[in-house]
DNA sequence: ACTGATCGTCAGTACTACTGACGATCAGGC
DNA sequence: GCCTGATCGTCAGTAGTACTGACGATCAGT
């Protein structure tokens, strides 16, 4: 227990709010890396699901989604996106063919690796106010969290 | 510099991502509050705004949006809500009558103070698995990410 | 009094992600 | 070899959230 005040208000501003400090920081680097990824013609959003299929392709829909933590529904739309701009294909699973299997093009790897770069600049921007330690310390703490 | 990898896709573990990891933090977060504030029949948001009001009342409205980081428009539905169930009332501000003083209800101090306690006990659930030095450290940073 | 800005409100819009349902497909029991 | 139940991708519909743009009422400065 901590010190109890008198006032409940004491503790009441929003800026040491934990729900308020992880919304907006993500807010903000959202912003970050989605302006960095413009260029591209991608989001944040489609990045992740570049990352997942860079690092561990081919993929099925659904593996890709539950990497990610996102309903298999939203995957479709995503994925719709991406394929209408040449950046992944989507093909039947020889082995499964209720599963499709999906791949990124030669120019979703050039796209991904140029998006790689542009995320990492928008991370730094967004980490500089931070040391390199608070950064790890960060990160490893939040991956404690939410693997709980 | 960390070490370089000749594989770009070695750093494209998703839980590694500072952005996933923020997003799914909140995302823990403000489902383990929305349940513990549930009962009380108000969610996070409603609770947001409930701390300001606490905090610093009376304010208008346009002051309560700015320090929650939203717009005044989002925050008339907001307001709407919990008007209609008597935690706070609306007047026109009588020094200057465009704004509205908004102010906590008898009842809806009662309501704020319960869901003080509800709050830190999910928070303290959410924050169970890492230690007291780590919620500190983590608090520290992301105040000073957010404010850059 | 007039001009420009501010506050609360509302309609409309955009985005995101979900639920529920469907057809096609697979796996296991028999 | 069929059934039965489950899985995958798809789509329509829905809900939540927060925005833009516009409006009337009001204020401040000239």
């Amino acid at each position: 227990m901590g010190p109890v005040s008198t006032e409940p208000s004491a503790t009441a501003d929003p800026h040491e709010v934990l729900g308020y400090l992880l919304k907006h920081a993500t807010l903000k680097l959202t912003a970050l890396t989605d302006a960095a990824l413009e260029p591209l013609g991608i989001d944040s959003k489609d990045f992740g699901a570049l990352r997942v299929l860079a690092h561990r392709e081919p993929a099925s829909q659904l593996q890709v989604a539950q990497t990610l933590g996102i309903d298999r529904t939203t995957m479709v739309a995503l994925l719709d996106v991406l394929e209408r701009k040449g950046i992944i294909t989507r093909r039947p699973d020889p082995t499964d063919r209720r599963r499709n299997v999906v791949q990124l093009t030669e120019q979703g790897m050039q796209t991904f690796d140029a998006a790689q770069v542009a995320h990492g600049r928008a991370e730094s921007a967004f980490l500089a106010a931070i040391s390199p330690n608070a950064t790890d310390q960060l990160r490893q703490t939040l991956r404690t969290l939410v693997e709980n």
